[in-house]
DNA sequence: GTGGTCTAGACCACA
DNA sequence: GTGGTCTAGACCACG
């Protein structure tokens, strides 16, 4: 399933999400280096959305070194870019859990509260994994 | 800490960083209903922020049922804003815990990896209790 | 019961709320003209609200003619008063569903759509006069 | 009426008329689901009014859920808009038949004489129904 | 003194 | 182009 979705009404940027649709799919192998990616004429129809906002997400991925434009051929993965995305995509993902947990904190939670949250938020949105991470959560 | 911090360079805009805030403190018991929270203009000051900027921040908080504006007087802490605001603060932070849990998701991260994440998170940004993980707590 | 009450988290102005209150008095004959009405401060301590706002909720009565200061001795019910008074609530009244009425009809709602607002909300307030009004409205 | 007009003049705030103009067009159908509403600089030219006017009801009508702003792009109305946009215009009205009854009520008038000051009301101001209301009880 | 509203003008991110 | 946010300064009703 190499293909990415986009949601106009969500919050976050649509070039945004198309950026970290991009990282994981590279992250995850689907995308392997040397490969093309979609055009950005091709990439905006397929997603219904604004060819200018594909553009900005190529080219933050470019500046992130996951993928290389080649003059008359198009953008392509870099070499040694699965784990760049996969580190990136840990980056981004630590980043927005530690302001979630700043956020948590000024509130004034504790710890353990945040805890309980965090297990509430990662099984509540389809992970199973109360049994093998070693931890006698109860989750509530 | 009985006073907000507003960072004008955070991406968070102010008015929220003020919504936040104060909702804590009323969460913590620091604003007891009845009481008068600081006015706009004395806020304003305090923070070193616009008024306007002020007075959005307690309409939130008023749409939000934390206050109530007595023309003439002041904003007073609704009664019953204790609950509603810590239940407020939860929801928020869950809110974006799950999102943070989405992002990883996507990205094809495995649950174990999601937690290793989050232990980095929590315990980076001042938390310990990484030790007492064998979690005899009672999160609720 | 010579008494008004006061809701300090109403939409609507405490000084309107006490002229209004006493101009229900004066109309129904609670209030005798040449009658004294509570002093201000006397009203203030009552009604646990600032004499600035009895006295001008005072003022508004005599420049509606319901009330006239005597020097040395206070407020008294003006001479004729009671008429007067069921004139000013109607007025008050007829302009307030005027109000409605025309913001009904800005959003586009039928005259009987209307009625039918109108009927919901007088029986569903303590009122019974739907046998006596002759309307086989269905008030959905 | 494929318009709105404003009256500076109005007791009524500005920003709330922007409201209540638009959610009666809403609700009317003649702005339907994923249409574009005239943008805010567009709008505070049309109605002379300032952009941050139009700012504010537009933001009012995204927490009301019956518009969504997409950035770049402009506000679009939601999906299932206009039933609630009824409703909402409903209870508006409503409420503030509501609230003239109650007035009426503690000022002792019976429910007759409310309905004489209904009908007078709504007859006066463009309304024609007084014909077909099989009322033989006309009170003026 | 209080909050509520409006104007004017600016900068930003996004599409 | 769009909406989102912030500043500055003003006027108003209310208590």
């Amino acid at each position: 399933m190499p293909d990415i979705r986009v949601d106009a009404s969500s919050a976050v940027p649509i070039f945004r999400q198309i950026v970290d649709g991009l990282r994981s799919l590279i992250a995850a192998g689907v995308y392997r280096p040397g490969e093309l990616i979609p055009s950005v004429r091709q990439q905006a129809v397929t997603l219904l959305v604004n060819p200018n906002t594909v553009a900005r997400a190529y080219e933050a991925l470019e500046r992130e070194g996951l993928v290389e434009s080649r003059k008359g051929v198009g953008m392509v993965v870099a070499t040694g870019s699965q784990p760049a995305a996969v580190r990136g995509a840990e980056e981004a993902v630590t980043a927005a859990l530690a302001e979630a947990i700043a956020q948590a904190r000024t509130a004034g939670m504790t710890p353990e509260r945040i805890d309980a949250l965090y297990r509430r938020a990662i099984t509540g949105s389809g992970g199973s994994n109360e049994s093998k991470s070693g931890r006698g959560a109860n989750h509530d």
